[in-house]
DNA sequence: GGTGTGATCGTA
DNA sequence: ACGATCACACCA
């Protein structure tokens, strides 16, 4: 099967030094990189990446990291190249990957892809969402930790973006100056319209 | 088109 | 008590 032939190719995975750089460089450069996922029980699955965010360190309000390595949060203050994987509003699991030029902490959100592997390429939808894409890649918060460079998630570099622009990041309260966000605005697993719920805008109704 | 709300749970 | 979310209801 076409898939099974794909999944023997080697994958080049990017090195070290691509997420030792500030944290919004390679936020940028990650798109239209793949990401791939070689699993146990589904083979090898993975997408084009075409919308990212960056998250600083201390200095940045919406980051896990501003309040120093508690911690959850240690993780992006580590060695980069290493997913950090968490369980958000109880329900979706986000997947980031450790980037920062050693002096702070910081990770780029994967907010959306383009199925390229072993997921169904009619279902465009199934891939737009940071949510959205770890379960349809099969990516879980076991995956919290591991190295990129090793297994079994890679990022691995593509033909570069033809289209790729920067706006603020979505559904985040604070912060709002910064254009931390990047995607391919050709896309269309990119979430254009919809930025964030009333909830997020602190605008929560008690019951 | 836009706006409002519930689900659900780890983190601080 | 909150969210780096999503789906669906409702109103226009």
């Amino acid at each position: 099967m076409e898939s099974t032939r794909l999944a023997h190719r080697k994958i080049r995975p990017l090195p070290r030094s691509f997420f030792t750089r500030p944290t919004a460089e390679v936020a940028r450069d990650l798109i239209g990189c793949r990401l791939w996922h070689v699993s146990p029980t589904q083979g090898l699955l993975g997408g084009k990446i075409v919308e990212t965010e960056a998250y600083l360190g201390t200095s940045d309000p919406a980051s896990h990291a501003h309040r120093g390595p508690t911690p959850r949060a240690a993780i992006m203050s580590g060695p980069v190249g290493i997913a950090y994987v968490y369980l958000s509003y109880g329900v979706h699991e986000c997947f980031n990957v450790v980037a920062h030029d050693g002096s702070e902490a910081g990770a780029v959100l994967i907010r959306a892809i383009e199925p390229l592997e072993g997921l169904s390429s009619t279902d465009l939808r199934l891939c737009a969402g940071p949510g959205k894409l770890t379960r349809a890649l099969g990516i879980h918060r076991n995956h919290n930790g591991s190295d990129l460079l090793k297994g079994p998630l890679y990022l691995e570099r593509g033909p570069n973006p033809t289209s790729l622009q920067r706006s603020p990041r979505i559904g985040i309260s604070k912060a709002q100056e910064s254009l931390l966000r990047f995607f391919e605005a050709q896309s269309p697993a990119v979430s254009a319209t919809r930025v964030g719920s009333p909830m997020l805008r602190g605008r929560r109704v008690p019951k």
